[in-house]
DNA sequence: CCGATTATGAAATTCATTTTCAATATACCG
DNA sequence: CGGTATATTGAAAATGAATTTCATAATCGG
């Protein structure tokens, strides 16, 4: 973590940025918060380290973190996007209606078919999403907890 | 299409709605337009008909169809969403960034393995989104054409 | 420390979508 | 055919996430 921090740190440098603590906090907060936050989930959690840290800055950091390839954006239309890490490999997401539980899955053979499509119509590929929305097993088993999303 | 704009009269009438002269132009313009379009697109293209339908009427009856089961709604992530007829089978989506144009795909073999994949969840699947984003033949090729979306 | 530049947070803005509301249109009943 | 209850309309207002603006504060390099 700390070695991931300084290392962010100096690339924001390179590029001509500078450093502040606000972003230490949202950067390192972010991290540290379970993934597919919102940009108000981690706002909260932030606040309570640095309670006049901005939302806005929350919003500017997630992108700056995009930009360098340390964070992706999702969004699984609920109206605010949610953000998760980009340290880990590429995966996919199962989402929960009920519960609002995110089940990650990486399947090869998905992403090869995936491929196979691609070029059969001539197309170059540079990004997908693919999302199954419904029920994970506890709360299609009846037993539902937690608000509807 | 005459038949289908009597059917949707006839269930729009059975669940309690009445008739009116913008819905049935919306409609009928819906089915008429291209596929994936944004409510503004539709509501100009409405607009040739009858001069007065609000953009809001637009809205609320491609929520109309989209709950009768005849509309889908779509977010390629460019802030507008887009409907598409619900009437041709199930299909994912190649969109391309720079020209905006959307190939439809259908692929067995790609659903298959998302049937598993949530089987091995233990998630009960309701919808899915499959989208592929990049640049189509025409435009990977150099030849750019139109406005970047 | 200086001067230049970047980052900040609050407030204002944007933009798609939804809600409100008073006026109008439609269906249904007698 | 009215008459009335109810649904629909379009304009305007409200909403809500995300972005922009702007004056102030922080940071960097020298
Ligand atoms: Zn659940
Ligand atoms: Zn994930
Ligand atoms: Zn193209
Ligand atoms: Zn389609």
């Amino acid at each position: 973590m700390k070695r991931l921090l300084e290392r962010i740190d100096r690339e924001i440098l390179a590029a001509g940025g500078k450093r502040s603590r606000s972003r230490a906090v949202v950067i390192e907060g972010f991290f540290r918060a379970r993934d597919h936050v919102t940009i108000e989930e981690l706002t909260r959690s932030v606040r309570e380290s640095d309670k006049g840290i901005g939302s806005v800055t929350v919003y500017r950091t997630l992108k700056l973190l995009e930009r360098l390839g340390y964070a992706k954006e999702l969004d699984f239309g609920e109206g605010a996007r949610r953000y998760e890490s980009n340290l880990s490999p590429h995966h996919d997401h199962l989402v929960c209606r009920r519960c609002g539980t995110v089940i990650e899955f990486e399947d090869r053979e998905i992403e090869n078919l995936q491929d196979l499509v691609t070029r059969r119509h001539g197309f170059h590929p540079t990004a997908h999403r693919l999302e199954i929305y419904g029920f994970c097993r506890k709360c299609a088993s009846g037993k539902s907890q937690g608000r509807i999303r």
